[in-house]
DNA sequence: ATATACTTTAATGTATACAACAATGTATTT
DNA sequence: AAATACATTGTTGTATACATTAAAGTATAT
């Protein structure tokens, strides 16, 4: 982080602080607690913050305070609403730019990370590839204002991630087989069954998130 | 506007300009000017720009000035395409959701400007009317994500409204009969014809959307 | 005439002082 | 003891001075 204006540097880290859950939901902030703990000052500060509560990543109440937004089942519910909208139209639509390098390449690593005895202990690296296949799908559709809608939700999925902490070993293995399907039906180039085929493993990934929530109850922070 | 804070007030204000085109895309800004013609200090206004830039409704590049972001063809499918998507979608699953006596008013609206002799003379009363509309049933589905992203694509559908000039009386009655056509499935509880009539309402409104861009050359800013 | 280095300019970026105000605590009155 | 008025405090809101920098203009050397 080196050429960027301060401004910037403000946004990105105290987002990612909001979604690695470094400031969980609810948590109540201050410009002063910011100010110290990113040695900016005030201004470049501000202007983050007015631009996370555009996202709705913070509530800012005048002469009150800032919190992080809180989270609650009904957000999961909301955030895979739009999930289960939006990729399988995509896939479905424009399944036909997706470039097959990049799927086989995704193909490889998924492969891979199902043969290697210990994969299931690095989440982190299992996560990121899983954002970014299904970022990858969405980007095929090459219309900003639903791509940048996706992101933002996106945002707001990983601090699910955070908060719940890690899915079992059984469904990452079940979403590493998900995965592999939706890219054999694109290789086919059967966009029909592709779409279908990520519906139904969104679906299994919501229950799974739903399951995650309640059968650890009042390890996290969640609403209901 | 009376006991709100600077900012809000720059912000509300600066959008509208941009929404009905008094600051039409590719514009250029500057945060004197604005000083200037909002009779606000520098900070507030900065805050309101950084939260329309987040929007996609300004660009601004550091040290070189602020432009409100140029429309072209491509936003108008791109825009389409989610309504698409969003509204026939939300007809189909929480049409249930509507509110029967809201249905019945617009009905009497709709039937009532389409008996008037000169309604096709006030177009601002008409867009505002079918605004509220589609508003009304993209709000069924109470998905703030949806409908936050919905409302920032109305922005961006309100300036080519304004760019593009009125569409032909012709339109407008189609338009009212179309509506009309939802509202009637939806007091049948018949939420696939609702659902498909809205798609074609959406349908016919793009096209009628490209003839006006395609009709009218030079006289908009509008790029391909 | 061209290329280069320098200067100027115009714009946003940043820091900070002060204002406004909501909430809370405290003293006074009854 | 309770209620009310007042003062204090902590927080964001606002104004403004100054820093930085990208771009354009200008002068100079070749």
């Amino acid at each position: 982080m080196k050429k960027i204006n301060l401004k910037t540097q403000a946004y990105i880290t105290i987002k990612q602080k909001i979604a690695t859950c470094e400031y969980a939901p609810g948590t109540f902030l201050s410009e002063e607690l910011l100010v110290e703990e990113l040695k900016i000052s005030r201004t470049p500060i501000r202007d983050a913050l007015g631009r996370l509560e555009q996202e709705g990543l913070l509530e800012i109440r005048p002469k009150k305070g800032i919190t992080v937004t809180p989270l609650s089942i009904k957000d999961v519910t909301m955030i895979f609403e739009i999930r289960k909208l939006y990729e399988p139209y995509i896939i479905k639509n424009y399944g036909s730019a997706l470039d097959e390098g990049v799927l086989h390449k995704f193909c490889e690593d998924f492969s891979l990370t199902n043969k290697s005895s210990e994969w299931f202990k690095d989440n982190r690296t299992f996560y990121s590839l899983d954002t970014s296949f299904h970022q990858m799908i969405v980007n095929a559709c090459q219309n900003i204002y639903l791509c940048q809608n996706y992101e933002l939700i996106q945002t707001h999925n990983e601090r699910f991630r955070f908060m719940t902490g890690n899915l079992s070993p059984q469904r990452l293995k079940d979403t590493l087989l998900e995965h592999l399907s939706i890219i054999n039906a694109c290789l086919k180039k059967d966009w029909e069954d592709a779409s279908q085929t990520l519906s139904y493993h969104l679906e299994q990934s919501k229950q799974a998130a739903f399951r995650l929530i309640f059968d650890s109850p009042g390890n996290n922070h969640i609403t209901l």
